[in-house]
DNA sequence: ACGTCGTACGCAATCGTATGACCGCATTAA
DNA sequence: TTAATGCGGTCATACGATTGCGTACGACGT
């Protein structure tokens, strides 16, 4: 920058005001501006935001807090998170809280993390008291998606599960099925809410959930062919299980198939989430709908409002997304287990095959 | 920091020293060491960081230039670069050079990395000249991941392609096929060295490729099924597809079923990557593992060890590592295919059930 | 008694940028 | 003629930390 004033013959600072172009009090002729940014653009000049940072200016950085995303869920939101603040001009910095060698780390994240405008966390992190106690204490705004039921302590973004859950229960329901399993893939620190929403729906429907429909797994894929087999070892096994997320469904449709089990004429699935797989399975797997973009967006565009300006209300509100039935080819009536035997002779999806569409 | 040396009694400077207790030509006194330390505790005192990288020090900051990290593969690698670069105190900040408002965005993105450390990049970005040009003149030192046979630009840690994909034709030859074609999934930038090993493996096995036995198509889901829905289309189908993808592969397992097609008897399939999902797909994916842990660790080590000292030789090198054929259910001899009628019949997989290790 | 040396620390410049305070000049109003 | 005003720009300083250099002080040697 000084490079650039010496060589267009003026002042660094009229060379700052040039470049920002911001409303300024000092007015500054046009000729000067044209030569300055000529010079400019000669030199190749790259603003240096740590300067900039340092004189308090936003560093257009947002700060992702997440737990573990090698879940294909949360590797699209930040895939989302990135697009979102990309698209407004900031950029992302990751800040991992594992699990593992947690607080630790957790905390030196969310201190390199200092410098950035705002901080959008995904996920619960209610295992993490020392993190959550940091974000709290700190000056920078939080925003938190997919937070849960977790006491409130950010503005918060998040979606009605217990409709979601519902709603799988219902088309379950509608079909035939009597005897639901619910498979609770459980992330560390995530709350119990799909758990509850299926339980408190069982309850009011059936009165009593037999011991064993529900079984509680990490989130992962053999989390889900794991509670899969032994939800199947029940003495009377569900005709169809919902499970909390797409990635356990996903090791449900393996374990079925592994075992012998035809989706959806011995056994339907839902899932939980839609990720882009979920289209693509082996059935195609009847899922819920997860509005991740709209929630990112929302979370991103309310991140950036409350960095720019501090004095905007920070307290606590929560705002709720529906997620949306899919229905795609792992959920059948109970009762087409009958003719399943002929179904299989003409080749294993012969029947869906024909209603294929996505 | 100036409240901390006014609370300690000393001077700034003295606080600094202690701080970083780094090696100094200036001793400080024990006592007095004591004295910031607990000074500096009391006040919860965090560095900032931007000061720091403004007088050039290291910014702990690692970029990350990523094209689509929707892709899990891209996903994975990303969350093993934070998880690596964590493990050495470093964050990491997300560049994301996308095709769409390419150029523009990807410029910026490179701008606004500036203050970092290292770059790494994960991919082929030869479609993106600009950025390649911005990473090329800029002084931060750039580690490229998966390069492909790009002309050499930056050091580069790659895997050895044609070996992986030798590796996996070798096998489906040895189960007894001959009609073999190739699924060639394509990312935008990314190179054709899977496709080219394809050609040039089968031209020197069986003199020629027949017509349509090499598909290409994005690296999508959906761009698998195409693919295998225009192969199978072909008057002589071939008896087994290899993918240059898992993606693709998985698009693949779900055309194939649900067009009536049985995997591994009536069709088999081998993939190219080894995601998590390929263990639990329907059923399980035959596919080569890429060592993606010990590429992005050797990239970080790298990426680390050339910001850390920029008189480093940075003339291009290339470390290559070598994927492992992974065998699991997706593929199978063809004569199989005689016994697939009476096999179905008993449902869909209980053979492959049987043998169902991960 | 005076010079020397080692120890322990302070002073002040510096990084790149932003910005309030001032300054010279011309034009206009009083 | 003088003061006020507008324009176009410069000066100096601040942001928070690092670091070369200077310096005060006690101990020690001669």
């Amino acid at each position: 920058m000084r490079d650039i004033a010496a060589v267009a013959g003026v002042s660094q600072s009229t060379v700052s005001r040039v470049l920002n172009d911001a409303p300024t009090r000092v007015p500054i002729a046009a000729e000067t501006r044209e030569r300055v940014n000529l010079a400019a653009r000669r030199l190749g000049y790259r603003p240096n935001p740590l300067a900039r940072g340092l004189r308090g200016a936003s560093t257009m950085l947002i700060g992702a807090v997440v737990r573990d995303f090698s879940d294909p869920f949360f590797a699209t939101a930040i895939e989302a998170l990135a697009v979102e603040a990309m698209a407004r001009g900031y950029n992302v910095v990751l800040g991992h809280a594992h699990g593992h060698v947690d607080e630790g780390l957790a905390l030196t994240a969310v201190l390199e993390t200092r410098h950035c405008d705002a901080i959008v966390m995904l996920g619960d992190m209610q295992d993490q008291p020392r993190l959550l106690d940091d974000l709290r204490t700190g000056t920078v705004p939080v925003v938190a998606l997919w937070q849960g039921t977790s006491p409130l302590e950010f503005p918060t973004i998040d979606v009605d599960d217990k409709a979601g859950i519902v709603a799988g229960l219902q088309h379950l329901i509608d079909l035939g099925h009597e005897r639901i399993g619910f498979i609770s893939a459980r992330l560390p620190g995530d709350n119990w809410q799909r758990q509850e929403a299926f339980v408190e729906f069982m309850r009011n429907r059936f009165g009593s959930i037999p011991a064993g429909y529900v079984q509680v797994v990490p989130n992962t894929l053999a989390g889900g062919e794991e509670a899969l087999r032994a939800v199947l070892a029940l003495p009377e096994p569900p005709t169809a299980v919902a499970t909390s997320t797409d990635l356990a469904a996903v090791g449900v449709l393996h374990a079925a198939y592994s075992d012998g089990r035809n989706v959806p004429h011995e056994l339907s699935v839902v899932g939980y989430d839609d990720l882009l797989l979920a289209a693509h399975t082996v059935p195609a797997l009847t899922t819920l709908r997860m509005p991740i973009a709209e929630i990112v967006g929302e979370g991103v565009e309310l991140a950036i409002e409350l960095g720019r300006d501090p004095s905007a209300s920070r307290e606590p509100r929560r705002k709720v997304f529906e997620p949306t039935l899919i229905v795609r080819q792992s959920t059948a009536s109970p009762a087409a287990a009958i003719g399943a035997a002929s179904a299989t002779e003409s080749g294993a999806g012969a029947i869906e095959g024909a209603a294929a569409a996505v």
